[in-house]
DNA sequence: AGGCATTGATTAAACGATTAATCAGAACCT
DNA sequence: AGGTTCTGATTAATCGTTTAATCAATGCCT
């Protein structure tokens, strides 16, 4: 039972030339004192041998393991994909792993998925919390990504912003009767994108919300949303908090002979995957995840790395009781990243009719 | 800098124990021989302690890490929520962490992205390939997850089967022109799909390709897919490899006046997230995912704790050269698992007007 | 009672990398 | 020439865990 890693360590480098391990690793890592001739002899035979260092022997030694730990407590949450695309390539680029960690949408899970990590060794963490939820002590640096006004929030998208920009292109091509569409008042990105909408419209266009949470619990999941009726109150445009919504209120009204966006006009968040290829492609606030991956990652790693932007007092300053990287919740310089404002065709002026939409509706 | 991690020890354990490390580390583990009592009062001091196990020196001294890669190629794929979930509960089950690799869909960066997880030590990796791509030596067991026909496979979904079943639904509802709509005839996923379609549809009903692909070279990524041309040629259903294009099919017909499923019928593959709250909500085919995962990782596992299901011979076999644990393609036992058809309402049987589809064509 | 197996613990040697401390030799200065 | 500094390397300790080897003590058998 060989189980040893196979490839070659510092010392068969060190043996093969006759030098000490201390020296190759030296050369390797550029730290202490060698001649440049034999760093590049070191380096030269490193590659020939094909050494790759060991990470367990690194961290043991140092006390970091060189990995991350990202918690999605809504793993099937139709953002992840980007979310852990922005996530791994920043880590990547700062040198770090990237370990996932699920809780199934389970509240209760979410310590027991954290606590997974850190039994791993993670050096830090990126947490999207679920709604509602706050982060407890985790034992490690953690970087929260929600919303600019949850407190304890690192970075995250400006959703509010996000909001006034839909208002503002709604508002802009003539809408006067909006429905917002959202899942939980309990949500807190939610909850901004919405306040966001209502700041940015003027006193006479007329808003109104529907939790499709509330929907569901009476006529059960993937239930009708009851859009025709709203558009025979008058409603001309329907803003969801989500891609995934918007999606659901642009096939209800289809299916129910409304045009889109001849008709009524439909926006969504996020641009999300399907968004520029249904028909009619949505009009869409996107994030810039790579930005706010990069805040947080780069945040995250600079508590881990150098104790973080903590109070640099003159020198003679005293480092007697200073924290060790324990649970920190990292704060970046800038925490909200501005939205973009895709437009498709999902959204233009409002149509004509408002009342009878019984028939000679569709303009193909 | 207090490098040293915070957390207590095995030899604080034992210290506090006045018992040695090696007794703690047997008690814990259960290996060696400790009385009973004692195992109990070290429990008890460990759990009071809030022990937490260094993985770095366990890797370092039983050459494991305790992590699997999952390597993504083409991350933006929708059903990576569904995978990585899945992958995630059956390594954890499995006492294994799940490290992350992405190489944006670029097939060269396939490469590195397996030698960043290698690099970090991994036990072993999941791969699920991007289309068309064979997997090169990872120098670690390696379990592939793509489709029954690609050599190497490991384990995946019956796409076959799952043709099979869309195209008896299809039949049974009395198609008898049926368009079967694809991305690109590169992907043995997409090929297996279509091929089951194929097989199980009766002679007489006919059916033809469009490849997603050669559409967007010419018109653009996004673009209308002509479907409503292929209405009044007589397609009476579309029958999409993938939720994602079902759903593109479904709003373009839904724009087009074209009523789902009363005129003509849409299926997808994969169950996505939006499938059940679009309207009509898609029926489509459902991989079991959590069945696809536990095999991977169980006959991945397998490989890395046992050696896998090599050939035992008798006793008295030498082992002479058994081959270190770099770099195998595992196999399981069931390599294809059965996919399940979910009936929603986007597929019925064939309207009754097949030609003239401008005006009256809606049913509310 | 003497020899032998069993139990319950300890000792000590790894695993691979990092790094503070040390040291030999050369160069430099007065 | 003698002392100091600097360079380029080595020595040795350390991180925390696992595990083979060892050992003392006890119980059992003939």
């Amino acid at each position: 039972m060989a189980t040893t890693r196979p490839g070659p360590n510092l010392s068969r480098i060190a043996a093969s030339l006759g030098v000490s391990v201390a020296t190759v690793s030296n050369a390797l890592s550029g730290k202490g004192r060698v001649s440049a001739e034999l760093v590049e002899r070191i380096r030269a035979t490193a590659a020939a041998l094909g050494y790759v260092p060991s990470q367990a022997g690194r961290a043991l030694r140092t006390g970091r393991s060189g990995v991350l730990g990202l918690v999605l407590p809504d793993i099937s949450n139709p953002l992840f994909p980007q979310i852990a695309q922005a996530i791994e390539y920043s880590a990547s680029v700062a040198g770090y792993g990237v370990l996932i960690a699920d809780s199934r949408a389970d509240v209760g899970m979410q310590t027991e998925a954290i606590n997974r990590l850190v039994e791993r060794g993670v050096d830090g963490m990126v947490i999207v919390p679920r709604r509602g939820t706050r982060i407890s002590d985790a034992g490690c640096p953690v970087a929260v990504i929600d919303t600019p006004s949850t407190p304890g929030n690192t970075v995250s998208a400006d959703h509010w912003q996000g909001g006034r920009e839909i208002a503002l292109h709604l508002g802009s091509l003539g809408h006067e009767k909006i429905l917002l569409i959202g899942v939980s008042p309990s949500s807190n990105v939610q909850n901004d994108r919405i306040g966001g909408i209502k700041s940015a419209l003027g006193a006479k266009v007329k808003t109104e919300i529907l939790w499709i949470e509330k929907i569901e619990e009476r006529d059960g999941p993937g239930c009708l949303l009851g859009l025709a009726d709203k558009v025979r109150q008058g409603f001309t445009a329907f803003a969801a908090v989500s891609d995934l919504h918007a999606l659901r209120a642009l096939t209800e009204l289809q299916k129910a002979g409304i045009n889109v966006p001849d008709t009524v006009s439909v926006t969504g968040f996020d641009d999300l995957i399907w968004s520029s290829v249904v028909t009619p492609a949505l009009t869409t606030m996107r994030m810039d995840m790579a930005a706010i991956a990069d805040i947080a990652i780069t945040a995250l790693v600079d508590v881990i790395e150098n104790g973080g932007p903590i109070e640099r007092g003159g020198p003679g300053e005293t480092f007697a009781d200073e924290p060790p990287p324990g649970s920190r919740l990292v704060t970046a310089e800038k925490s909200r990243v501005p939205m973009q404002l895709i437009v498709r065709q999902s959204s233009g002026p409002p149509g004509p009719a408002k009342t009878n939409l019984s028939d000679g509706e569709l303009s193909t």
